[in-house]
DNA sequence: TCTGGGGTCCTAGGACCC
DNA sequence: TCTGGGGTCCTAGGACCC
């Protein structure tokens, strides 16, 4: 009998956090809105009462409503993610095997526990509740797709009182012949619909399929689905965090973008806070990738996506070198004649910055330091003012460079990628 | 001049998660 | 008029190199 484990969700967490500084948001209708207030990230019980689905876009949401539009709050993730880890060091307090898993879950393995669940998920529920506000929901069973589902039932189900241990045989099958398929951690519209077709139409008769044909005739992912639904852990606690392998920031805009200039600075920005973003995890990139894209919702007007991948000369983790280069991918993808809607930045091939032996700089003195605030420089006079700080740049000693421990493809010319300032758009060039 | 296999990289897209 | 952002994993064709 493997230890059960927890998974514990907050309940519409993002509208909790804004109710519990704003009291009068409690017990009325509440969404989130993501960016530019688009559309709706997260509803109150009473907004999901009204019909409103995650990801409707919110002047679709005032169409339908009329008179019983709901409160609405632009989404604040400094806010969210300073009540997460609130929330995630009181779990701490209740075993030492917590996996953080996103934002607002956290899987808890309560090998020791066995004997008092659910008194323990009670205390649990309401220590968070008394010292954050959020109200969350506590799911117990033997494996992870398991007590997904028993978090699941936890929500929906009053007698719960948002705890569900869920380790009976009968009492998981009576649970899993009643949800659609995609209520299952894994399976999504596509995969259910492939699986009906076999005849497979519930997370019960899934569990009951032979995980070798699964495997054959789907993938060892959904073969590992149909493992934990028979109660066999495959999907083990993951206690230290694994390295991101790609760190984005996008964004979309406001208004149509059209001119270069204006891309050129909103390129630079997402640039410079993925970078940061990649320094604050000890991170540095091997590849930079650059993406615009036109908006697929105006289908009257003329469609463009591309993005452009550009390997850096070194791993590194510099802002400055980072924002250049994502300036010479631009330019190999810009196209005058489009409306752009959105664009990104992606950092790929990320490693752990001490096994790099060096970012850029091994001196501010250097030539390349010089030649990287050089182009800094060239980039500021272009866009008029401090788009680029040598703070933010992290133009700073404690990187030493020591190209041989590098891998050999990442052979970009430096001299000619700080060049990018001033060479002008050649189609297909990069 | 013709033949071919194996490997990596780039670009693009799909499916899933929160 | 108005349609999110940040992730993982996988697939596939073409370019290019050896």
């Amino acid at each position: 009998m493997p230890a059960p484990v927890a998974l514990v969700d907050c309940n519409n967490f993002y509208a909790s956090c804004e109710r519990v500084f704003q009291p009068e948001l409690r017990g009325v209708p509440l969404v989130v809105l993501s960016n530019n207030d688009g559309c709706v990230i997260a509803r109150s019980n009473e907004a999901k009462a009204l019909g409103i689905a995650i990801g409707e876009p919110w002047h679709m949401v005032r169409e339908r409503l009329g008179a019983k539009i709901p409160r609405m709050r632009s989404s604040n993730y400094t806010l969210y993610g300073d009540m997460s880890a609130r929330v995630m060091r009181i779990l701490a307090d209740f075993t030492p095997d917590l996996e953080l898993y996103s934002i607002d879950e956290a899987f808890l393995g309560l090998a020791g526990f066995e004997q008092r669940l659910e008194t323990h998920a009670r205390m649990l529920r309401q220590r968070v509740l008394q010292w954050t506000g959020i109200p969350v929901s506590v799911g117990i069973a033997a494996t992870k797709t398991l007590a997904k589902v028993a978090n699941h039932r936890a929500k929906k189900d009053q007698a719960c009182a948002g705890v569900c241990v869920m380790l009976d045989g009968a009492a998981i099958d009576a649970e899993l012949g009643r949800l659609p398929l995609t209520d299952i951690w894994g399976i999504a519209g596509r995969l259910a619909r492939r699986l009906a077709s076999l005849g497979i139409e519930t997370p019960l008769a899934l569990k009951q399929t032979d995980a070798r044909f699964i495997r054959e005739r789907f993938s060892v992912t959904l073969e590992r689905t149909v493992r934990e639904l028979q109660g066999w852990p495959c999907i083990a606690l993951e206690e230290a965090p694994p390295d991101r392998k790609t760190i984005i920031a996008s964004r979309s805009f406001g208004r149509m973008v059209t001119e270069r200039r204006e891309m050129e600075e909103a390129v630079a920005s997402y640039a410079s806070r993925a970078a940061e973003k990649m320094r604050r995890q000890q991170l540095a990139a091997g590849r930079i990738m650059v993406f615009v894209q036109t908006d697929p919702f105006r289908p009257q007007d003329a469609q463009y996506a591309r993005e452009r991948v550009l390997a850096l000369p070194v791993a590194t983790a510099d802002t400055g070198i980072i924002i250049v280069a994502a300036h010479r991918a631009l330019g190999a993808i810009w196209r005058p004649e489009f409306h752009y809607k959105k664009a990104g930045v992606m950092l790929l091939d990320l490693v752990k910055a001490d096994r790099v032996q060096g970012g850029l700089f091994d001196r501010p003195d250097s030539a390349r330091s010089q030649a990287c605030m050089r182009a800094l420089d060239k980039l500021n006079r272009r866009f008029g003012r401090d788009t680029v700080s040598y703070a933010a740049a992290g133009v700073r000693p404690g990187w030493s460079m020591q190209r041989g421990s590098l891998s050999p493809r990442y052979t970009t010319n430096w001299d000619e990628l700080l060049t990018v300032g001033d060479t002008p758009h050649q189609p297909g060039r990069c």
